[in-house]
Formats: C-alpha cells, structure tokens, sequence
DNA sequence: TTATTTTTTGACACCGGTATCATAAAATAA
DNA sequence: TTATTTTATGATACCGGTGTCAAAAAATAA
C-alpha cells in the first residue's frame, strides 16, 4: 500500500540513502543512479513523507505564513502565492491567523515555529512592521521573509546599531503608487484632493500619504491637513472617511478623493450615494490594491494594482533561498513591486 | 533549548510513556501522576513535536481542507472555523486549494494525503459533491466529513446499493432558506419573482432552486421557466442575469430578483444601475450566505446569514470525532444548518 | 600498471514521539 | 493476611526518513 524509500530503494537496487540524495536533489549522484532512482520513483509512485523528512532532517520541509488582516481576498491571493511555490518546493504550508491585540501571540507563534519545526516565516503587514516580532524571531534564530510597505533603500531603515537586517523583506512601493495615482488625479485636473487614510499602525499607509503629499507638492498643490481622514483599512472606514471630509455640504470643495485601499473606496462611494453625489461626475473616487472588490462597486474603481499572489510567491521564493541551499535563483527574484494605476469609471475631469 | 518528552520524563521523574499517555489525554494515569507530568510540561514549556508523532502514530496530527471555490470571504470563513478547532485539538492544518477543471486533482489529492499522512479531510462544495472524489477517499480508507447542501435525510442520497454513508456529513439547508427568503418576498406583496441561479455543479443551485418553487406553490404563484437565470455563482454572472432578466425593458414584469449568492445580488444591484432602475423602489434584489460583501453594497443587501466558521469549526469536530476516540462530545455537534433571513435595504414592497 | 585523489555509494545511528506488551503497584476478594 | 484481579507504569521496538562517516568505485597521477 504505502511506498517507504526502503521500497524504491530496493525496486532500484541501490542504497535507501541514494534515493534520499536524490530526491532531496543532493550532488554528486551519478546520472545513471539518478536516472534508475527516478524511475522506481515513478513506478512505485512513491512520496517522500512529510513528517519523517521533518524529524530526521535539520531543517522541516514546512514554512508558516503568519498574518493579521482582516482582508479576506488579500489573505487568499497571500496564500496562493506561497502555496505554489511551496508545491513547488515539495513543502508544506502552515497558515497561522491570529491578532495583534492578543497579548500571547509572540507565545503562539513561538509555540507554532516548535511544534512544527518550521523552516522559516513569511510575515504580512502590519505583523512584519511590528519590531518585537521580528526581535523574537531573531532571538530564536528563525529565518523568515518580510513583506514590507517602502522601498529597498538600506539608509532608510534606520534602526541604529542592531540594524534589523534588509536583506528578506520585499518591498511594496507604496510610496510611487499612491505618487502615480495622485498624479492621474491631478491631470484630471483634480485640485483639491483628499485622502482617507487606513490604519495608522501600517506603515503602507505613511507610505501612500507621502506619496500622496509628494504628488501634490511636484504640482504645486498645497497639502491640507484637513483633507486627511484617518481612519482603518475598511469600507466602514471609508464610509465614515467620506461623510466627515464631505461635511457640510463639502465646504472643502473636494473634487476627489483618494481611498487608502479598495475597501475605504468602496466605502466612500457607499457614503456619496448616500449624499447623493454623483460619481465621477461631481467627484473623483479611487481605490488601492485592485482586489476583487474594485470591479465590483459602481461604478467601477480606479485603483492601483497590486498583484499580491505574484509577491508572496517571491516572498516564498526569497525564504527558500535563504533556507536551503540556493535551489531556486537568487537572480529570479522580484524583491520589490510597484503597483500600477488601473482606470476605471470612479475617477474623471474635475468638474467646473 | 528544545525540550523533547524525555526532558519532560525526567523532570517529572516518570516514563516518557507516561508523559505521552498524559499529552494525549488517555485514560488510565493516576490523577496524581497527571498533574506532576502537567507541571514539568508548563515548567519547561514542552511543545510535543509534531513531526515525531506524526511518524510515530498510527493516525497523524494533521488533517486537510480541500476546497475548489473562488469565494475569497467563504474560504476564509472555512479556514478560521477548522482552524480554531485545530487549535483545540492539537492538530495542523494542510489547506489544500484546487481547481475541479484539473485532470489530475485527484491524484494530487491522493498525493497530499500521502505525503502529510493525514487522519482526515474537510471538503466543501462542489468538492464534497463529486462522487468520484467520494469514491477516491473510500477507496484509500481515509475519513473526511462533507459539507453538503440539502437536509440530513438519509433517503435523499438514493446512491443505492454501496449508498454513501451519510454520517459524515454536514448539511446547509439551503431549501428552507431559499424558501423561507422567497416567502419574505412574497409577503412584500411581490408576485413576479426571478431567480438567478449559480452554478449547476453545486447542489445549493438545485436546493435553493426547489425552496424557491416550493415557495411560490405555496402562495398560490405559478412558477416560470423564464424567469430562472441559469448561471454561476459570480458578480459578473448577476450583472449578467439580471440583465437578461430584465430584458426588453423588464416584458416580464419581474419585481424582485432572488440571487443565488451574493455576489449574484451585488452584479444584479450593479446591472440595475446600469438600467436606472432603483433599488429597492421598483425591483427588489436579495442575496444569499451574508458575506461580508452583503453589507458593502448600495443598497445592503437583504440576504441568508450562513454562519460559514461555524459550520466548519462543526465540521472540523465531526471529523476529531471520527478519528480519534470521541473526545469531543458527539451530542455538541450540530450536523444541519438553516441559514435565516436577514433584513436590509435591498428588498422592498411590491411597486404597485 | 600501480598509487593517489576524487567521486559515488552504503551502513548505521539518530530524530522524538507512539504502540505493544510485560511488569509493578493498587484495589479487591478470599 | 494472602491470593487474585484490576489499574498504572515502564522497557523497548518501531515509524520513515536524514546526517555522518567510512568503504567502494571511478578518475587521475605517477
């Protein structure tokens, strides 16, 4: 019933251990060897069990992904990503949700990393911004990868002498997009432009209000502080974000507004329907991330995309790298990703 | 650094059979001796390695999820709620995405299990519809627990002679719920009420379908052919279904659209923007499963709250009920689910 | 050809638990 | 109290691989 490398090994005549060398891809096995091996492989169907591998070897063959975001379809394209690369890989994938508030979640992962023995982490925002995490993970001598909000510029992280390393984070520019898709806002002749800002603990959103406040400053556009709404990363959020910016009877003359994410967006066009605000028409509306959601509102969201599956899966990349010996190359690596403005029906001229 | 279950043996001075009996919660160890091996366990922080007891045991720590669903928000849902009971329970999680248009699903399927060795499987619609898929697990003598839409009677699954033995699985009364949803319509006065159905595949269609009709007959409305939309569970499909719904300026004298999904509702809303026809004055739209998605739309949509967590944290205990001796109590396990109405903006009075 | 170096292969001890079955201790019966 | 039954505990052989290190084979040098 069940093939155990004891099997194949004897179907192919040799040692257990020449089947273990090759199939952990190891040097230095003769190409007839590892052409007889592969062969027995295939016939006898055989799979390397996972728990065995685990214990015996130094390293597991799992890694975790560890995430706190409420963002249904951002969590699932996360996990498509690093689940191909680890199908890839032959590794397993453990997913751990938990949430920031909890106080024993630096004990929780601590314990996941044990019991699984995982060979490294990939962290999502804001749980890789969060400096005592990441300390803990150094402190037990994990490896993991970083999904981080900014770009690949060592000065930047500044955090003094114990300098948390640079060199397992894949940066989103945030930083760019938020700039671009300002700048469309602009051409359209957009001048008062408002933004309605996600969680303050997210460093993507520091990101995007300086892209935000840089776009209007190359355009000689005077930053407000009153067109600033800070909220969180959710369409309620973004309904609220909408009714106070819009108050009485928008005194600010707004004419756009720019959503920290598709949620927010979302939520801001909830609000002006609810005000009775034609969009684009009267106002501009975009969004962030281009999930789902954005093609679903209506009208549909301008937004900046952000292939999210596409950066876990170098995320994965990056920590396989890291973990065992470079299988997979350094070279192919994206480690930073600039979402793209995607137009859509929510954004148009200012109007008169 | 890492404590193994003989640190723990002779921290506590006893066997490590005992520390082992004591983790695994079995019978037959003095109260006293219980709470000694329990306090070498928290003093030195003991995590039993999973990979060891995987390899070692008959039956392994893990089990999977399987699903083949683009529903970002119900995958989610279904994570979570395994998840939490895998917590509880000591056991990893192996989530395993997949595409029913696969040829070879099946033998990745088989692949998984053998690879992580798992005690058993979760499988969510359509998945956990497909006899061949059914038939597989059978055959490799693996136990999983189905979530099935329809009602526990075991009559129904008519699958004759080798009948599919229903104890394993969990129900989703869709019919009732469609029933009762289309019964909240016709109290509003409506007499011309459309479908749009989803997927053929997913045997919710046809139970959401048949409460539907059984609906109407009961109020004496005459059920039409013309007025079921026959499509998938998708946004695009409702924008699509409504729009042939409501064709040659609604000839049909429709005044309210029953979604398969939400989703369907959302597009449905979103066509009937696109035709200038108000919500919920002239046609009322309801949905289906209270997604988080019913809640972000204009208007929010009247919809059947399926409490996805709880269904799968349920499903999750049938199976640990299965698969090891029943230390969770069989009598909490609620093996059916009716979804129940829930009231919002989308739906509306009759226009007269 | 033989000696030497390098490459390939294999033997065997683990990894950290669980399963089985024998043994010791406690409870009950005689 | 002693014999008998029941219950609690321990000794030890695995589970299916990987890591180490030594032996064998092949390649190269002498």
């Amino acid at each position: 019933m069940k093939v155990t490398i004891n099997d194949v090994a004897k179907h192919a005549g040799v040692s257990m251990k020449t089947v273990s060398r090759v199939i952990n891809k190891e040097p230095s096995v003769r190409k007839k060897t590892y052409d007889i091996v592969m062969q027995a492989v295939k016939e006898l169907n055989y799979q390397p069990n996972t728990a065995a591998r685990n214990l015996a070897g130094t390293s597991s063959f799992a890694i975790g992904l560890v995430y706190d975001n409420p963002n249904a379809y951002y969590i699932i394209d996360m996990q498509n990503g690093v689940l191909s690369r680890c199908k890839e890989e032959g590794y397993e994938l453990v997913i751990h949700p938990c949430s920031a508030g909890d106080p024993d979640m630096q004990q929780e992962i601590a314990t996941m990393i044990q019991r699984s023995r995982l060979a490294g982490l990939v962290l999502t925002p804001p749980l890789s911004e969060q400096k005592h995490i990441i300390k803990m993970l150094d402190d037990l001598g994990i490896s993991y990868v970083r999904l981080l909000s900014g770009q690949n510029t060592p000065s930047e992280e500044n955090e003094s002498k114990e300098s948390i390393k640079n060199n397992n984070c894949i940066y989103v520019d945030d930083y760019a997009a938020a700039y671009e898709i300002t700048e469309h806002l602009i051409k359209l002749g957009h001048k008062t432009i408002a933004f309605a800002c996600g969680d303050a603990e997210h460093k993507s959103t520091t990101e995007r209000l300086s892209g935000y406040k840089q776009a209007l400053k190359d355009h000689n556009l005077s930053y407000n502080d009153s067109l600033v709404y800070e909220g969180t990363y959710s369409f309620e959020s973004g309904v609220e974000g909408a009714k106070s910016l819009l108050k009485n009877n928008n005194e600010s003359g707004i004419t756009a507004i720019l959503g920290g994410n598709d949620e927010i967006a979302a939520g801001a066009l909830f609000a002006s329907r609810l005000m009775n605000i034609a969009i684009p028409e009267q106002l501009s509306i975009s969004g962030f991330e281009d999930s789902p959601f954005s093609r679903q509102t209506w009208p549909k969201l301008t937004t900046a995309h952000q292939a999210n599956s596409v950066i876990s899966e170098h995320a994965a990349r990056l920590l396989f790298s890291k973990t065992r010996g470079s299988r997979s190359h350094d070279k192919d690596i994206i480690t930073t990703f600039t979402p793209s403005v995607v137009i859509r029906e929510s954004t148009g001229p200012a109007p008169k």
